[in-house]
DNA sequence: CCGCTCATGTAACTGGTTACATGATTTA
DNA sequence: TAAATCATGTAACCAGTTACATGAGCGG
């Protein structure tokens, strides 16, 4: 019982398994797999041996189930696993929680100046249409009613405020460079 | 001669030696210690090897020089290293670069049903004090005068942008668990 | 002279990634 | 019956982290 810290991924795990019920490894692969915010790629060489690590330590058990003819094993925390899980959660907030989340396209603007003026131009009319595109399926995971509770739409939320408020910071860089963005479809 | 695709930190250390002028690895490490956005630490572990990686692949060049009677080697990048640079830089822009950035304290909203009532409010109480810290911080970097050029100040905008938008965030959640945030300190 | 900043490294670790591999079941 | 999805893994790799280590120069 080393009670060490967990990391992001692992508390993430651990905490899907215990807000959507008992999971496959597979099922939570999906959840990464499927996330609107691309955080991690969700590959079986990330999940698999994560869960083996939970296991191992006690902080989530599984159990096979039989879903029709095919068996899978079904993973959801232990009581020392909701423990550990709230004690990562727990105040107080770190500097790295609280801070300037990073943000790949910022650090891009940040350099855009190696760049002669037309491909700036280019770089950021491209920018604009692609987080137009991340931009709708962001609203419709927002609007989409999920049965997921009150919190994941809070988050989602929270995720759709950050790509408007990215949106606001590239008109700032177009209207900077002189640039016309095109409108979004509708 | 490989061409492979420069990392995100590659890349940053790059284009600061480009963008700043001659640097030593000293000097791109306090760059990222002292950044308000905590992506990478900048510890030493990370930056010479990566110096030395750039160094060995004719991206940069270095160049002994003695400010006062210290000497200490300045790195500037290449024609290959800018090259290199501007292929990084180079539409099309990835899904994970659009997408929405990864967010430790959306995360953390995302799973806060863990915690009992009382605590959920504390949480957010915390949080929002620690923000409130960040984003003056944030805001004293973005008023203050950088010779660093408009590009960096627009990324300064960007980071207050994204410390605004989080700080709305952390108000809806508050409102939806009924809690009153105390005003930032003026 | 003490402590801080400048300056440069090394070593062990760790955790996440890609790519490979397999096989059952479902759906078009 | 072919393709997609469900399901579970392994192995090599790599890059970033922490911690350790050293030494010079400068300011109080």
């Amino acid at each position: 019982m080393t009670k060490r810290m967990l990391s992001e991924i692992e508390a993430c795990v651990l905490a899907l398994a215990w807000a959507d019920g008992p999971l496959t490894a597979y099922a939570i692969r999906k959840v990464f797999l499927k996330s609107p915010t691309p955080q991690w790629s969700g590959s079986a060489g990330t999940v698999y041996p994560l869960i083996e690590r939970l296991l191992s330590e006690g902080l989530i058990r599984s159990k096979a189930i039989a879903t029709g003819k095919r068996e899978a094993q079904q993973v959801s925390p232990t009581a020392a696993g909701i423990r550990a899980l709230k004690r990562w959660m727990a105040i107080p907030i770190s500097d790295w929680v609280a801070g300037v989340p990073p943000d790949p396209l910022r650090t891009r603007i940040r350099f855009l100046a190696v760049l002669p003026k037309g491909e700036q131009r280019a770089f950021v009319s491209n920018a604009w249409l692609q987080m137009q595109i991340q931009l709708l399926a962001v609203e419709k995971d927002c609007e989409t009613p999920n049965a997921a509770g009150p919190f994941y739409d809070l988050m989602a939320r929270g995720a759709l405020l950050s790509m408007r408020s990215r949106c606001v910071f590239l008109k700032e860089v177009a209207h900077a460079l002189g640039v016309a963005l095109e409108l979004p479809p509708t």
